[in-house]
DNA sequence: CTCGATGCAAATGCTTTGCAGAAAA
DNA sequence: TTTTCTGCAAAGCATTTGCATCGAG
C-alpha cells in the first residue's frame, strides 16, 4: 500500500489512467484531458450532465457524447465506478484504490454522504457463502432524512 | 399480526387489495383481476414484460399499459415491492406484511435468492443515526456467481 | 498518412402518458 | 349516465451508437 500522503493524490490517479491508456493504444486530446482533470477535482457522484456543464464552462465545444465515453473509460479502467441511485440517472466517482465505501442518501435534499462498516462487510460475506455466491460486488444504499432537512420539516 | 397459517395467504393480499381499491374508488375489472392473481401466484421479482406474457397466455387482447398501470396501483397500495436491480429493468415482487428482505443476485444466471439478516440491519440503522439520518428504506444488493455457476465455469 | 477520437444527430430500450372508445358503478 | 379503465400509439428520457470529419501519433 502507498503511504498515507500519496495514497489519494491526483498524480496517483492520473498515473493509473496514464498506464491504462498506453496499454489500451489510447490517445491523449484536450478534451479528455480536461474531461478526466474536472472529473478528479470534484467530490464526487456527479452525473454525466454535471460534469458536461463544468467542462463546457471551460470548452463549450465538446459535446455530451464525449463525456459519456470518457467517464465509461475511467469506469473500465477502474479509475471510476459508476452508481446508479433510485433516480434514473448514473453517477460517477473516483475510485480510490483499497478503499470502499457505502451511501447514505437523502431523499429531500439529495445529498450524499458515505459510510463503510467492516462488520456488515463481513457479515454479508458469509451469508453469500453459505448461500453458495462467490460475490463480486454489491450495493448498499441507505435512503431517508438528513438532519438538515429533519429539522426543516419539523420547523 | 396475524397466525402463521393466514400470514401469507392469498386471501389476505386480496383483501388488502379490494380494502385499498375501495378506499380509492378503484374499479375491479377483468384485466385487473387477471393481472392480479398471476402476479400474486407468482415467484416474484417479476419484470413487467415477465407478467405481461403470463397474462397473454390467458388474455391476449390485454395491453402492456394495463399491466404496467395494475403493477404501479400494487405497488402504491403497498402490496408490491418495485425493484430496480442493475439491469435497467424494473422488477415487482409480493409484499408480504411484517416481512423484509434483500437480495443475492447471479450476474450469470440471473438466479435471485432472498436473505435476511438481522444483525445487518441492526448495524446499518445504528450507522444511519450516527449520521444524523432517519432511515425509510434501503437497498442491499449482493453481486456475485451462484454455485451452479461457479460449476459451470469450472468444469 | 492512419487510425483512433469527436460532435452531432439519430437510434435504443424502457417507462410513462394522451386520448378515443369500452365498460364499471 | 358518469366516471374510470383499456389499448394503442406516441412521447419522454437517459443512454448508446453510426458516421463524417478532425487530429494525435
Amino acid at each position: 500500500m502507498d503511504t498515507a500522503t500519496e495514497k489519494h493524490s491526483l498524480t496517483t490517479l492520473r498515473d493509473r489512467l496514464a498506464d491504462y491508456m498506453d496499454k489500451k493504444g489510447l490517445r491523449s486530446t484536450a478534451q479528455r484531458r480536461l474531461v478526466t482533470e474536472l472529473f478528479f477535482k470534484s467530490d464526487g457522484h456527479l452525473s454525466i450532465e454535471d460534469l458536461w456543464a463544468k467542462v463546457r464552462r471551460r470548452d463549450p465545444k465538446v459535446g455530451y457524447a464525449t463525456v459519456y465515453r470518457t467517464l465509461k473509460m475511467l469506469a473500465e479502467s477502474g479509475i471510476a465506478y459508476e452508481r446508479k441511485f433510485g433516480d434514473g440517472v448514473s453517477r460517477y466517482e473516483v475510485a480510490h484504490e483499497d478503499e470502499h465505501h457505502d451511501h447514505l442518501i437523502c431523499t429531500e435534499c439529495g445529498r450524499i454522504v458515505e459510510f463503510e462498516d467492516e462488520e456488515i462487510e463481513k457479515l454479508q460475506e458469509a451469508l453469500a457463502k453459505k448461500a453458495g455466491f462467490r460475490l463480486t460486488r454489491h450495493v448498499h444504499e441507505l435512503y431517508g432524512h438528513c438532519r438538515d432537512c429533519q429539522a426543516k420539516a419539523s420547523a
